[in-house]
DNA sequence: ACTCTTATTGACCGGTCGGCCAGTTAATTG
DNA sequence: CAATTAACTGGCCGACCGGTCAATAAGAGT
């Protein structure tokens, strides 16, 4: 079917390339890594890279964009094959993002490196996962499982904030004191965010 | 008692160099910024920083660490000031905390770039921030005014993330769709939060 | 077999980097 | 007022930067 090891394969030096890129950029950020050693990291050298991606800029690009794409068509997968409007749909929902990050450090840096850029440029796919978040929590709300005097977008982006922070600054609270790891702070974050959520019985 | 606009101070020129070294590192990273722009910046030259502060580290350090001695010092003396727990104190908290990062967005960057690099330096510092914010968390529960089902620390966490992240995360957010500004948030924010640690009947 | 395309190399370019240092000049000291 | 100290300058260094390019060679098409 494909023919065996070629000894040359412009896809697989792109992907090689693609990947060396991520794990260079996402790790020390896009000014303090060189092409040299991105070339190296890929077994390639710095004219090829040129050749395939035309700069430095280009390439954080592609590798940049190829993580992204994968981010949003697994969040929005995850967001679309979700069931009706439920409260236990909520908790999984929030235990679904909690887990997506835990297992995918590098998006955590990622979306950090693009907050500090000032990476606007993406607001427009994760705006539509906002969007279909905040739909289903619209839908809860109108069902009264939920509290409706908080704006549905201001409760996706709460527990994203406490999800994705919580990851980011990691290196931080791994040190403060009566931390719990991952799955004590998920479990006291659910119990606070799901009960603050509740119908309040003045409201409605 | 000073001498008027002297030719010649030290002490001047290193806050120059730091200031502009602040300005430029927040915004742009370690990496991408040049001794060349710092000393164009504070209006030196480039040996003279060299001169005062010895290498780039030495000087990122200093200005990093000036930044964080300022932030520790104000947010331990608005926690010591704090009364006594009650109810409207957590409420009172978070509000001075998400005020204070919104008027030092630098803190925001600064806190972002050092969980990137991973330095966990700090860590002794702001672990005692959250050690005494933990401590009035402990009180209120104690009084039966919070739920005592969460770790204290986690509650202080859950608050610290939600606040930092939103402004981290601004340049995203604000093209989200149904986001408001920083009042509705904050508003919304509080609503979940202190309604999801009202001590829980079945508890305690 | 031949051509054509293109993936790939390695040398090279001008420019900028952080750091160094000899020399100059302004304050201080005795 | 000389001597000393320290702030400050400007030029220089070797290393490394991103990018270019001519040469090479492997596969594909004919």
């Amino acid at each position: 079917m494909n023919e065996p090891t070629p000894t040359r394969d412009a896809e697989a030096s792109r992907a090689r390339i693609v990947a060396a890129a991520q794990r260079l950029f996402v790790a020390r950020g896009f000014a303090d890594v060189s092409m040299r050693e991105i070339a190296a990291a890929a077994s390639v050298t710095k004219g090829l890279i040129h050749h395939h991606f035309g700069s430095k800029q280009a390439l954080w690009e592609a590798a940049r964009e190829h993580l992204f794409q994968r981010y949003f068509e697994e969040q929005k997968a995850e967001l679309e094959a979700a069931p009706v409007a439920d409260r236990k749909l909520l908790r999984d929902g929030v235990i679904k993002y909690f887990r997506y990050l835990q297992q995918h450090p590098e998006m955590v840096r990622l979306l950090a490196w693009s907050h500090l850029a000032g990476d606007d440029g993406e607001y427009r796919r994760d705006g539509e996962l906002v969007r279909l978040g905040a739909e289903r929590v619209r839908q809860a709300q109108a069902a009264g499982l939920i509290r409706d005097d908080v704006r549905p977008a201001h409760v996706v982006c709460t527990f994203i904030h406490a999800c994705t922070h919580w990851f980011e600054a990691r290196s931080h609270h791994r040190h403060w004191p009566d931390v719990g790891d991952d799955q004590a702070y998920l479990d006291d974050f659910l119990k606070i965010f799901l009960d603050g959520l509740r119908p309040r019985p003045e409201n409605t």
